[in-house]
Formats: structure tokens, C-alpha cells, sequence
DNA sequence: CCGCATCCTACACGATACTG
DNA sequence: CAGTATCGTGTAGGATGCGG
């Protein structure tokens, strides 16, 4: 495997003296990765540019408060760019930055494994919970 | 770019009007991604096969109720077995399965970039901040 | 149309104490 | 050693309403 080595690397990193989680790049990325709304958005935005408003229709779900906020986020980060024009009503735009698009890679395989391997994943909870006929999970079933 | 045509197709699905969030493969695996230990717990056991001390040791700040929530989530998900050697104490061995190694790819891919690109980041959050001397950003500074 | 402020709820997570 | 059970908290995130 290829990846072996920088993942092992990481873990060299992470059992250093020296190692605060709470800045670790990784934590930092995985963190924005995992909630709910920026890989959603990032996908919608790997598409074309959009509007505000066609991002919320494209994620019918979301809220304007999660949009803006992840938006916000994104923005800061420098993954996206926002552009005002002064129209009336105004029109916002957003679309990728290069930095943006360059996660879209890395974010790509990891959803081409997650389409791949879901039906293994459904099938091994499956098993796990006919093994374990309830209790022994604490958490979301 | 290469995942480009994979990352719209999910957009596609996204947009279709059977499409369930609730049971989107990506969201589903992203969710355990983005949770705070699943994917350090991985990169720890892709070292090597560990105990459940040695999992603590190995990310010092993590409690004992959390670490056996992630580890379950995983054993369920197929990703690590659980192996008990009924010596006494007990010790037990938790390991990747080959499911849990194959995204260790994917997941390294990420970790790459999130240290290629974290640099960047870092300035992208400084010239924001400074370009926005304080509020307009309602969360975790 | 865009997006901020306020309020509120649910749940992720931590701390602690107890069992085989 | 390897967990489980219980309790308490912070905060992510949803609903709503106002303002430019």
C-alpha cells in the first residue's frame, strides 16, 4: 500500500511529545470534511459555480443558517471564492478556488470508497447486529 | 481532473428526487470520518494490531467510553475484528480487516493533503481575519 | 435575494464510578 | 485489563424573523 507510509508517519507525529491535537492539520481537515454540510457543498460546487440560493436547492435539506455558516468557513479557509454583484436584488456567487479544487481529488477517492464499499459496510452491520440481538451498542443503531 | 466525473455523478444523485440523505452512502461514511477519533483510531491500527490500552496510550486524550463507542462502530461496519484472549486479566486485540485497510488509500489520500495544503489554509484564515477585524463570523474562531 | 441574530433542542463527548 | 452505566456539559445545528 501506498499510502502506508504517510499514514504511519502521522501516527509517528501524533505519539511525539510535542503533538496538540488541537492544531494537527488532519483533525483541522477531517473536522470540516465530516460535518454535515462542506463535502456536500464542495460537490455541488465541483458542478459549476453557484448562487446562494441554487445551493440550497441543490441541497434541499439544509438551512440557511448551516449554508451560510459553511459557506463562511470555506470562504476563510480559502476552498472557495465569493463574488457580490451589485444587482438589484444582489446576486452572490460562489465557486472553487484552486485550493478548493484540489480537494475535490483526495475527497473524490475517498467517496469512490465509500460508494464501493457500502455494500460490504451494510452487510457487515447486517451480520454484527443479528450476532448482537440489541444492546452492546450504545450509540445510534 | 480525475474524480471530477465521479464527483458529479454523486451530484447528479444528489439531485434526484428518490434521493434519501439519511441513507447516502458518502454522508453515511464522511459522518464516521469526521467523527472525532474513528479515523485516528484507523491510522493507529494501520501501524499494527492493538490492545485497548495500547489505543489509549496511543491518543492520550481520548476516554475509555469513547474509545469503545468508536471501536464498536467499527467492528459493526466490518472495518476491524475483535479478537479476546481469554487469559487472565483479558486481553484484547482489535486489528484492520482487509475492508478497514483498503481505506486506509482513500483516507491517506485525504491526510496528504491536508498537510500539503494546511500552509495554505493557515494564510487564507489570516488574510480573512484580517481583512474582517472581528465579527461577520458567527462560530468557532 | 442574501444573510445575520435569536432562541431552542438534541446529541456528541467527557468525567466518574462500578463490574467480570 | 477491558469494558459498562450514569450523569453533566458544550455545542452543532434547526426554526424563525428581521434587515440591507
Amino acid at each position: 500500500m501506498n499510502s502506508r507510509s504517510t499514514v504511519d508517519s502521522l501516527f509517528g507525529a501524533m505519539q511525539s511529545d510535542t503533538f496538540d491535537a488541537t492544531q494537527c492539520p488532519v483533525r483541522n481537515i477531517l473536522d470540516r470534511i465530516g460535518d454535515k454540510w462542506t463535502s456536500l457543498v464542495l460537490v455541488a460546487l465541483a458542478d459549476r459555480p453557484h448562487r446562494f440560493s441554487e445551493l440550497q436547492r441543490a441541497a434541499p435539506d439544509i438551512s440557511k443558517r448551516m449554508l451560510t455558516q459553511t459557506l463562511r468557513q470555506l470562504e476563510r479557509d480559502g476552498l472557495i471564492t465569493r463574488q457580490v454583484f451589485p444587482t438589484k436584488p444582489p446576486a452572490v456567487q460562489y465557486q472553487l478556488s484552486p485550493l478548493g479544487v484540489s480537494v475535490l481529488e483526495p475527497l473524490g477517492h475517498l467517496i469512490d470508497w465509500a460508494n464501493r464499499s457500502y455494500d460490504q459496510i451494510l452487510s457487515a452491520r447486517a451480520e454484527y447486529d443479528s450476532a448482537n440481538p440489541a444492546s452492546a451498542l450504545p450509540v445510534n443503531a
